[in-house]
DNA sequence: CGGGCTCCCTACCGTTTGGTAGGTAACCCT
DNA sequence: AGGGTTACCTACCAAACGGTAGGGAGCCCG
């Protein structure tokens, strides 16, 4: 059913098969569970940056795109399970977008519309798939980056394979909203 | 072991699970061969027109970008498989990637390095993770846009939402590589 | 001291998994 | 006509799966 067994997180916990299924009534209660603690985390941590900034414009941008690639750099497998999540069970997790996502991602939307009216943000970006965007892309970019040193080698000066695609990534997505990120 | 049983595919084809291991030594030899299939008709495509086409600068871009998101477009299935192929089987996809993908990235990444030097394209641009962040950001987009309805609407105007999320895609990394790419 | 609760165990269950053995119709070729 | 090959089938296998039954050690609390 999962990409892992009850049996593998029983050896890895150090406890029996059967000790798991006392904690939670059935492997996809546990799966559930995880799930939505890792929602719960995000959003928690997220909004919460986003509400108290008190940097605008660009600076804005960079502190939440820092801690939006931060969340998943800090555990790989984080960005793994929403992957996987989203191609096994979409219409499961679907539901938990609309309730944890969602509301923080139209924040982040409107918030570029602002900008647009303001004329501080590109005028042709489309703010909600622009979101959508990169948070996909830095889900799977996170979710992958480390095994990716045959594309792109770790660098003495540029740092790990991971670091160079986090940098990039953040880079490219401002330059994607502002006209003049350059920097 | 993967996200499909056996019985299942042979449900779908229309014969017994017995008769598939007739065409193919094992399960794992069937996965194995339709990655390769997948890989070879990227690598068929994708290099011929970087090679082919006339254009240069952001029509190139634009029309290369086309081509690969269309790519996992035609069949979202493909991006889906890649990106499970990436976080299951990350050795294994690494030496796909190294003898199919590299290559060609190779040369994008050279031809961004020369636009830099020409001063057509960003100066601060890491083409090897640009070009492996807009290979890794359209494969997962085109595997979850479909189910993202939630967040991204279709609207009549702007079409489906996998329409919206590939344009934006293709708009994003246009602005993330181009200085004046606004159009 | 003793009941009850928590937490983990061993032993087992039915089902599904990838894979094998062996048979059989249909077809090709001499 | 008849041997061989191709492409499928039914019947079966051992192993692994998620899950259940039931027991036992340690602990808290009256």
């Amino acid at each position: 059913m999962d990409a892992t067994s009850l049996q593998s997180i029983a050896d890895d916990v150090g406890i029996r098969k059967p000790s798991i299924l006392y904690h939670f009534p059935s492997k996809d209660a546990l799966r559930q569970s995880v799930l939505e603690e890792l929602l719960s985390r995000w959003n928690e941590v997220l909004p919460r940056l986003f509400m108290a900034t008190t940097r605008d414009g660009v600076a804005r941008f960079d502190a939440v795109m820092q801690e939006l690639v931060g969340f998943f750099a800090e555990d790989p497998d984080r960005a793994r399970l929403l992957m996987r999540e989203q191609m096994d069970r979409p219409e499961e997790l679907r539901a938990y977008l609309k309730e944890y996502v969602r509301p923080w991602m139209d924040v982040v939307a409107d918030t570029i519309k602002k900008g647009q009216a303001a004329g501080n943000t590109r005028q042709d970006v489309d703010p909600q798939a622009y979101v959508l965007n990169i948070v996909h892309a830095t889900i799977a970019i996170m979710a992958t980056a480390g095994d990716t040193s045959v594309i792109v080698p770790p660098q003495t000066e540029g740092g790990s394979t991971l670091q160079r695609c986090a940098r990039e990534l953040i880079r490219m997505c401002r330059a994607g909203l502002f006209e003049d990120a350059e920097r």
